[in-house]
DNA sequence: GTCTGTTTGAAACATACGTTTGACTCACAT
DNA sequence: ATGTGAGTCAAACGTATGTTTCAAACAGAC
């Protein structure tokens, strides 16, 4: 071959890698010979483990931050200075992602699991490059939300979101959730669209729900979502 | 000391130590040297590192599924043949973990993460070691949650319990939110109490959510949550 | 062809891990 | 007092990890 396709063999394999097992779990090996690569090519192009996870990161989340500020300002242009409905937010987020370019069938679902394991794993180096490199489309997206749940105090509307995106991150995340769309690949029953139009409103309404409530056991009255 | 307490300070070393880096991020000998015990000890005790963490799991299940069957068949004696709401259902859930006996204020929260982590990390043994244990309890809650719920089709029950178990393994599992509590020890703002005072009414409130919605981009009828 | 800078290759590096070993301590029953 | 068995300890074991090294292979410019 003329042009080194190594970085993004390696880039494959560890993306792959990665979601099935986590970070630490994954070690250079397994991904150097996954990608029929040589053990010191991942150093040699990216510097370090750490590096190489930081790259897996940025090839998605580039591209797709830049596919999901033009939806925001699609959605912002067509409602005419109006807020955009909490269903409309969300919606430009699901369609975002799913519409993005795929290298593979099952693109999203593989990445949200990334996404979920950099959440909860404790890596704290992939949380502030994730924060450093990608925090205006997040706090976009966190003022859209904001403007869409007036009646939401800060702090309610801080552990909603909270909800939303566990319930999101850990459904793709799952390994149930990813085993069952790989094993329907061509996809007869569970789609990431499928699963997302089942996740939005049940977002939706959870973040629309009442106020206040009273805890049964100790009847203290205790502000609620 | 008469008596040898190495079993419970390896637990109590293990349990805290697991929930802040996870499982495979925890070396024995981060554990012996915070519990201050020999390194071999672990091994001698508990026979090998998955067997330790097998043994941090029961230690809180073993009672908790107690409290929690006599929750539900208090739940099921007050309703007197019939179903109990989703409400009472969740409810009767999370007051039996609230009200569990702990061995420090944040026994749940701490616990909670781990959950999370055991669902996430790809620890095969330790799911396996739950579904063996445990199953009882597991199944009598979501014989509840189906009689609580008969307008949703058996699909849409699935995906949904799948999406409250997320927003609560997810957020009671996240560092932020474990740091919040950890940080507010005495309980001025966020105890656990609360985040589950303001789960409850955004996870009963997705459950019930309505059906059937079109999909913006493809115009597409999908059966929806 | 020869030179030059980039990319690969096999091997070794130092370190950390889970586990095992065997000598030692010590309460306690005999 | 003495033997026993459970528990502790320091040290070592074998293995796996991330990283480094340095020679060989390769591409393109001259």
């Amino acid at each position: 071959m003329a042009q080194s396709d190594t970085v993004d063999r390696i880039l494959d394999a560890a993306e792959e890698l990665f979601a099935e097992r986590g970070f630490a779990e994954t070690s250079l090996r397994m991904i150097t010979s996954k990608a029929k690569v040589n053990l010191a090519a991942v150093n040699y192009h990216f510097g370090s483990k750490n590096a190489l996870i930081h790259a897996v990161f940025g090839r998605f989340l580039t591209p797709f931050s830049a596919t999901l500020e033009d939806a925001f300002d699609e959605l912002e242009a067509r409602c005419e200075g109006k807020p955009p409905t909490l269903n409309q937010t969300l919606w430009a987020l699901t369609e975002s992602a799913v519409r993005m370019p795929q290298r593979n069938e099952m693109g999203i679902s593989i990445f949200m699991r990334l996404l979920g394991l950099a959440y909860t794993q404790s890596q704290g180096h992939l949380r502030k490059f994730l924060e450093q490199e990608y925090s205006q489309p997040f706090s976009r997206f966190m003022h859209l939300l904001k403007e869409a749940t007036p009646q939401l105090s800060a702090v309610d509307r801080y552990w909603r979101i909270q909800f939303m995106l566990g319930a999101t991150a850990f459904t793709m995340s799952s390994n149930e959730a990813l085993q069952d769309i790989l094993r329907n690949k061509l996809g007869v029953e569970t789609t990431v669209q499928e699963i997302a139009a089942r996740l939005v409103p049940f977002l939706a309404a959870g973040m629309q729900a009442q106020d206040a409530l009273l805890i049964p056991s100790t009847n203290q009255k205790v502000p609620v979502a």
